[in-house]
DNA sequence: TTCGAATATAGACAGCAATCAAAACAGCGG
DNA sequence: CCGCTGTTTTGATTGCTGTCTATATTCGAA
């Protein structure tokens, strides 16, 4: 059984999240956006995540390895765990490029949650 | 001794909060910005409380009394709960007329928290 | 003052989430 | 093939969070 194909993951993508939901005062938000706006505040409610997608916002061309960024105070097994739910918020996308791994921002899904926050005051 | 006094709470007010953060690109955060940025996106990183946001403030004038939100599936001790975890973030305020509270919405804090997700692309 | 309606608080409990150590996996060089 | 480096996964543990019921508070009206 060959174990190394690449596997890909049924994850939040962001071609699917980025039409998500209205800005938060248009109206009043269904079940269903709200569960979904709530999976990316939710992805960047710790600092420790806040930390690491603005190391990686921050760099050249919006993209760093892993590292680069891994010194935020927590082990290196929890810095793959953070990482790897920033990705499956859509936050962030990953590559692999020999023995390093590379992330990069997802604008476009960043841009949409800016957009949720929108304020027509 | 008189139980009736307005207890101020030791807690995040607007003017405090809104000069936080830099834009989540502008750099590598600080542990006490990230800290900060972390607390308001908690705060909506809850589909109940979500909901309760976007309530009141798609109503006009940007306030409601809580009985008119209310019914968004939970008890009402723990939409009170959400409330008031939405008004330690400083996203909402309230305010008590006679019988009934009136919750507001502090948009500078949800103007700040955009600026926040600001993509310069 | 007494009652009832509207909110808030307290306490308990279940589920989730952050963390770490240990082990597994992947790619590279010898 | 072997060992080394970089990264992810696993499993366990611990603390936090959302929820409920029960109780308290606040205010207006009778």
């Amino acid at each position: 059984m060959s174990k190394s194909e690449v596997v890909e993951l049924p994850v939040l993508d962001p071609a699917t999240v980025v039409p998500c939901c209205p800005p938060i005062t248009a109206g009043e938000l269904s079940q269903d956006d709200a569960e979904r706006m709530a999976l990316m505040f939710k992805a960047l409610s710790d600092p420790i995540r806040l930390r690491l997608f603005s190391r990686v916002a921050s760099h050249p061309g919006g993209e760093a390895c892993v590292c680069d960024i891994q010194d935020v105070g927590v082990s290196q097994p929890t810095v793959s765990h953070h990482l790897k739910k920033l990705r499956e918020a859509g936050l962030l996308t990953s590559e692999r490029r020999g023995t390093w791994v590379y992330y990069q921002v997802a604008p476009s899904v960043v841009a949409a949650m800016a957009a949720m926050l929108d304020l027509r005051s």
